[in-house]
DNA sequence: TCGACAGTTCGGGATTATGGAACTATCTTC
DNA sequence: GAAGATAGTTCCATAATCCCGAACTGTCGA
């Protein structure tokens, strides 16, 4: 259960994390990964229609802004939303946003 | 006063809103414009050392988003922040972000 | 009319995003 | 073990975007 670089708390700053919400592929993810805690990458992508390097590559931008953590867990990586990071960091942030995410989702599913 | 074309309320879009306000320049700018209505826009980017010919593409950005709304004025630009159109159509999303930004900038003024 | 001024547009070099193909690492089955 | 399947990553070439100096447009004041 090795876990994947990532920012400290301390170090997360708010350009990166809103850019690495600022694409809708990485919105929806990172909504189901609040959804779905311990999940893994396919199956938060499942019927997303996004190449598969694609998507390892929007996991990356959301790992290295801070927003979720892989660890490494047998040949899956598990996901997690930071939530305690981020709401520490950028209190009142995220909960908005994925909010107003879901009302424009037309696959919106209730949290 | 003619005013520069921009997206209507309806057609505003959460992520082209997030990626204009992901980058420190534009969040700082967009922090002034809203203290300052009806500046112009090199007043608003006094003293940020940045192109100008650079500046007038991170405002373009910010217009063509929906974050502000520019009127040609002689042969300045007044620049106002679309704080109606955001609220109705974002609510609850522009003033943590700007908070947040405001904590983070070393200069932030008192609004 | 002649600058000066506020901003935009153009062009090209640098950076970043996309996605198919090949690769790594782990698990399963024989 | 070896062979194959599975879950993701890395590589790399193309495409798209960003950055910013230089040239340009439009407006104001003298």
């Amino acid at each position: 259960m090795r876990p994947l670089p990532q920012p400290a708390r301390e170090s997360l700053t708010l350009a990166p994390v809103l850019h690495a919400l600022s694409d809708p592929v990485r919105l929806e993810l990172v909504r189901r990964a609040r959804g779905n805690p311990e999940s893994t990458c396919a199956v938060l992508a499942d019927g997303m229609d996004v190449p598969i390097s694609t998507l390892s590559n929007h996991w990356r931008i959301l790992r290295e802004a801070g927003l979720i953590s892989m660890t490494v867990d047998g040949r899956h990586r598990r996901i997690r939303l930071r939530a305690d990071d981020l709401s520490d960091r950028f209190p009142g942030l995220l909960d908005p946003i994925l909010r107003l995410a879901a009302a424009e989702s037309p696959n919106s599913e209730p949290l």
